[in-house]
DNA sequence: ATCATTGCAAACACTTTGCATACGC
DNA sequence: GCGTATGCAAAGTGTTTGCAATGAT
């Protein structure tokens, strides 16, 4: 599930942006890397937990801020009450199906090449959220 | 700022949805019409407070929770903390400055015609969410 | 030896809930 | 009078912070 990421290549983002790459960095980087359901702080942690038995929620909630504030994750707010994160930076959006809650990326093509300016506003970045019924859903096996 | 809604479409808009039209509720109607700057349940608080001195934050709260639940208001989720709200229900964009805070309202009119499907999902609504840095910032007065 | 990282516990902020009082039909 | 709405206080939940112990260079 979802695209592995080498732990060079983790290291390596990590170092370009100035981040010492420990142990507990670079498992919740591949852990964003390689399950791309945009995971919540508790589902990391929760995860991470038993791999690493010292593993705290701080840590968990320091990484993530940090990593955010690099650049390196994102972080996602949507309509529940906590804040799911990722690691694919590349522009697309997000479809979250009401049904399941699933929630996934959604190539955007026409987003990429958007407005960037819409009504004098300087548009850095956009945000699309589809919500519906995703196609497992739909397809019946409800 | 905002348009208003008159005493009576509010009252035929609570009724409409089988919500009893009570001073409270009105008020909060009437101040999510008029202000739309999608406050927050504080900001409608802290504001509707003068005006009911007997006002408190759990009716805040309760109504905003039963007034979206009849799909009368729209929640908004941000990157903030807080949850905003707003009464406009036509299908329309945000956008949030990054230096000022300011978030309005997008004319999006692509947005009323995109796509129902996607990838096989069925969309029942957009949100779409523009980050940047609006006019007002932009023309200089920092 | 020094400085950064980790992680426990406590604090925080926003929101929800339990329940008694007050209101409207 | 009876059912609903209100609002206080307390609990709940996700996140942040203070700080001591640990780890890396």
């Amino acid at each position: 599930m979802g695209m592995s990421l080498s732990l060079k290549e983790i290291c390596d983002t990590l170092d370009r942006v100035g981040i010492r790459p420990t142990h507990q960095r670079i498992e919740i980087m591949k852990y964003l890397a390689e399950h791309r359901v945009h995971p919540t702080a508790e589902m990391i942690y929760t995860e991470l937990k038993e791999a690493i038995p010292t593993f705290s929620k701080t840590t968990v909630y320091n990484t993530l801020k940090l990593l955010e504030e690099k650049g390196v994750v994102s972080a996602l707010a949507t309509d529940e009450d906590q804040v799911r994160y990722e690691a694919n930076l590349t522009p697309h959006g997000h479809f979250k199906c009401v049904r399941c809650s699933a929630l996934f990326d959604l190539d955007l093509p026409a987003m990429a090449s958007a407005a960037q300016e819409i009504e004098g506003n300087l548009v850095l970045e956009y945000q699309v959220l589809a919500k519906g019924i995703c196609r497992q859903c739909r397809d019946g096996r409800d």
